[in-house]
DNA sequence: TTGTCATATTCCGATATCGGCATATGATTG
DNA sequence: CAATCATATGCCGATATCGGAATATGACAA
């Protein structure tokens, strides 16, 4: 097999950090996609491309306006993520003391052999 | 040029599913690989894989105990993710509400039409 | 040292990714 | 309709991924 679609899954598609600037970037403001490629400096059709896969994701909406397409940022997808994530918040903390303490005693234990 | 390298990047590293569910299951405690593997029905090669995927990018320590090699979750390197999603907290709450307004102002132009 | 259990690594195939370039599709204006 | 601007898509090459199977490496015990 090989590897996980980035389409349709909110983890792969922040993976790619151009796609992250994206999103940040839009949390200015709906812009469309030829603005989005100039101010992060990329081609137009590599800002297409990543918005195309947030949109499948969800992360993005786009709105007709005349010529234009305006890319919004629909931010709800980040929220499992950021649950997620805020899942492990006590051990970033507390709980990796002990595993410190664990090395310490390894790192005494290997000088009195 | 290709893909961005999954090592090396927590990112990316919590893109698989299947490294999400060690992580989680590194929870509730240290594990020797092949323990992560049964408890997640995957291969002991495929667990090792990904454990050290995890552990370069630091989402988890490995100490020798005895014949046996325990892994340990060091979650600190989640904490980054955790804070760049709640950068859109805002957003995914008050500032979509706006975002929907527009597809409701544009639905109704539509039928107006 | 030899055997045994635990874990890591290597090689492979199938596939998806990302970037670049050219080009197709779309919408608008004259 | 033709011209134009805006955006999307298609195709390509290089590469990295993931899973599987076999095998190498490691640690300990007898």
């Amino acid at each position: 097999m090989a590897r996980a679609a980035t389409t349709s899954d909110v983890f792969n598609a922040i993976a790619e950090p151009q796609r992250r600037q994206i999103l940040v970037l839009l949390r200015a403001g709906e812009r469309p996609v030829t603005e989005v490629a100039q101010e992060l400096g990329m081609t137009q059709p590599g800002a297409s491309k990543h918005l195309r896969v947030l949109r499948e994701v969800g992360l993005v909406r786009v709105r007709g306006a005349g010529k234009q397409r305006l890319y919004g940022l629909d931010a709800r997808g980040l929220r499992p993520v950021h649950e997620w994530t805020g899942g492990f918040e006590q051990f970033w903390n507390e709980s990796f003391d002990r595993l410190d303490a664990y090395v310490q005693e390894l790192k005494q234990a290997q000088q009195e052999e």
